[in-house]
DNA sequence: CTTAAGAGTTAGACGTATCTAAACCCGACC
DNA sequence: GGTCGGGTTTAGATACGTCTAACTCTTAAG
């Protein structure tokens, strides 16, 4: 039996091994789920019975298939559900999260196809993250790197914008700092802040954001599937 | 602090005061949410404590006005969401309850308006149900009953489907017993089947299920639409 | 007026998910 | 190669919602 808690779990520890790599140590987990490193023990203990992960004592755990394709399945949800509430409920970029993170757990199958199907399946949610398809194999990711990885002079296309704090995409929407715009690195000031040049004119960021915003390069032939995110 | 399990209490006690009036007994609301007697005295304590109900030992509770809100506004969440699901996601009427029953803990205030505004603002649900309005009044119950309290010869609307079960309602929808429509009532045998003519043609149905099908008489002119629901 | 049946409650337990406090492991630094 | 500190785990407690078993209250029948 799987509970809403347990695919938070399972989601996170995905997130983590995608962003940084298995092994996944107990406290990056709990601080992504905001709860204390005993209780993520606890947790991790629990799924590690139930195979959806391996986990070594001390050292961190790392997704197995089963595991890995539940939380494909809560992800999918997700942003679905974005993908949704912008197209159809007239939501926001920044006020969906909070809403696709506490109905991903409660739709059917049934539901999660419904809106799969209005929405005419989906690559992408509107924050450029792939939608993993109904067969809930990985997505191929996408050759991306943060901003924040950049060199001055570099052009790039924003890919997906990782970020969760409403008020901040709200900030870069408005700024046009969306998947598919393309920029321009003009400069790093030594204080770490990002001054961009997309079309004309010139925005900056700080490095705590930058490191949220992933990029590819800009090819010269460009295949942009940019058009495709929805809804903004 | 209130929780998914408490609304389900609230809103069973809510729907059993409205049809057999309170006190409510323990062993109903046990029997409507599927839990021991016990489990349910437990938790009808805590709400006791909470004030959301007056409980008197022994005897059955009955809703303060805060229970009765709470009751209201989960009530709404579900109609909103059947009315939402049959009109824009392609759901058949019988196929509702079991999603709106999960989703109607877990959407916002924010998510309720838009269902309720993309709707149009619907007085009723699917099965002829008054939504209640946002400012979670108890809706003005119209004077209906159930079919099996009417006599042969008479001429109802059916103003309600009260049923859950999804191929008895897959079945009534075929039959064309759905809110709205008028039927009179050519017989009732011995053996509690009800004989039903709808325009030309004649249905019959047991009983139990002329128990939850609730009608008003039908009107001197002739044909009143479910949308003629008062309160709003 | 008594009593038996049925409704309701109390008592004790379990599983999930969480916490704090305390103990433990391990690798990096002298 | 000790030791110190940060990350991890163990231990014990709490809240919620559920169960079974046993007890109690109410009421209606005789």
């Amino acid at each position: 039996m799987d509970t809403a808690v347990m695919e938070d779990y399972l989601k996170v520890i995905y997130e983590l091994e995608r962003e940084r790599g298995p092994p996944v140590g107990t406290s990056a987990i709990a601080e992504a789920l905001d709860v204390t490193a005993p209780t993520a023990t606890r947790m991790l203990e629990k799924l590690g019975e139930e195979e959806l992960l391996e986990r070594e004592k001390y050292s961190g755990v790392e997704l197995t298939d089963h595991g890995r394709t539940i939380a494909l399945e809560t992800i999918r949800h997700h942003r679905l559900l974005e993908a949704y509430l912008v197209e159809h409920l007239d939501y926001e970029w920044g006020e969906v999260h909070d809403e696709a993170e506490r109905l991903e757990h409660h739709i059917s199958e049934d539901f999660e196809e419904r809106i799969a199907s209005v929405l005419d399946h989906p690559p992408v949610d509107p924050h450029g993250e792939p939608i993993p398809n109904a067969d809930l194999e990985a997505p191929i990711e996408e050759d991306v790197e943060p901003l924040s990885g950049c060199t001055a002079g570099e052009t790039v296309v924003v890919a997906s914008v990782r970020e969760r704090e409403e008020d901040t995409l709200q900030y870069l929407e408005a700024e046009g700092i969306v998947p598919g715009q393309e920029l321009t690195v003009a400069e790093i000031t030594p204080v770490g802040t990002y001054v961009l040049e997309c079309e004309t004119d010139s925005r900056q960021l700080p490095e705590s954001t930058a490191e949220r915003i992933y990029v590819r390069s800009a090819t010269a032939d460009g295949h942009a599937p940019s058009e495709e995110v929805p809804g903004l």
